[in-house]
DNA sequence: TGTACATCAGTGAACGCGCGTTCACTGATGTAC
DNA sequence: TGTACATCAGTGAACGCGCGTTCACTGATGTAC
């Protein structure tokens, strides 16, 4: 970043180096302004680069849109990890892991809205990567572990995976973006809190 | 549309027809490619008006866009009411209504993807319009209704709403547009199935 | 019923903008012998 | 260890595009008397 010495070497960059200073920087246009605000140009600017420089490294904008996008999903997945790290042993425990994964997914929609747009917004030519540590591998583990618990049903677990992640992430997208989102904060947290409790309420 | 005659004569659209026409131009994009479609200038082509004819009856497309998207929230209340009334009478028709909500909802999704995503795509500046007949309205009616067919539990009433819609708004988005859009058809039709059924078992 | 005039809703031309993308190039880096 | 050469990753310049929006205009419509 400041590099006062050297007048402008050619390639003093190490290998690679100027690709994923693009994603970074997609990202970082990305949370301020969602997926549209990743823009190729800019891209190049931040990092200090002509801008047909990006095309050494990704075919099209959307390319380069589609890396940003799979990192942004990384990052709710971290966050995630993150909330289901704090959760401490002892009775419940399964139950208290589940309820953090939902309330990361929400926090993480609040506190990062452009991230969380641009997490869901993979080009339509390009595909979702599903490697483990994804949102709804997590979740799944989670509903695994509720099952081992005996908390939940096995019989109910089948496939139980997918209206638990809509209820999540609708609540994150009407609250966020979608039509409640001009309703006070107060709101939006009872909101989220009964959205949490329905599906505690739900799954024993 | 088709009008052989009089050579461009200078006003002959009734009032106001221009301002509508612009309107339904404006849903035509959105249906074919969602709100970035709606494209000022190309609904005044449609129109057959001149580009800038537009500001005598929106401030800036965004207003335009504002008037598309409600247009196109209409459409899914629209297909919804149809579904409620295409229920009999007799038995459980509470839940029956209920659950037609939730299918015609996911069936306008699937079928409509991009008014879906228009509707709920009003730009910052502007607010979602909450009368009656709205999506969230059809939703509140049929949760008193099944109150008062002794279905679902009063106490649990109050605010039950907005988990019902965020579970049936998830699963038309990560079904749709989300990371769930390229499973086979009939994988995504057993989600949906899953939503409606877990709603239904959560109530009951 | 007829005329004078204000308002309304369109036209025509032009603007600046920033974008994604292509082309031919060149210097630095890594590799083969 | 040194040299010759292919490849790689950047530069510089330019393109066409379509967009939203502004300006000064003009003819048709509706209204007051």
């Amino acid at each position: 970043m400041n590099d006062p010495e050297a007048a402008l070497p050619r390639r003093r960059r190490p290998r690679g180096d100027v690709r994923a200073g693009l994603v970074a920087a997609g990202l970082e246009l990305a949370r301020t302004g969602g997926p549209d605000a990743v823009v190729l140009r800019e891209a190049t600017r931040i990092v200090g680069v002509v801008p047909n420089a990006a095309y050494r490294h990704f075919a099209d904008r959307d390319e380069l849109l589609a890396e940003v996008c799979a990192a942004a999903m990384n990052a709710l997945a971290e966050r995630m990890t993150a909330g289901i790290g704090r959760v401490r042993g002892g009775a419940g425990a399964a139950q208290r892991r589940l309820a953090a994964i939902g309330t990361a997914y929400l926090e993480f929609a609040r506190e990062e809205p452009g991230l969380f747009a641009t997490a869901f917004a993979v080009p339509q030519e390009h595909g979702y990567d599903e490697r483990n540590g994804t949102p709804l591998g997590l979740l799944r583990d989670a509903l695994d572990e509720l099952v081992a618990a005996g908390v939940l049903d096995p019989q109910r677990r089948e496939g139980i995976e997918y209206p638990i992640w809509a209820i999540v992430h609708g609540t994150a997208v009407l609250t966020g973006q979608g039509p409640l989102r001009d309703a006070p904060a107060a709101e939006l947290r009872r909101i989220e809190a009964r959205t949490l409790a329905f599906i505690n309420n739900s799954l024993t």
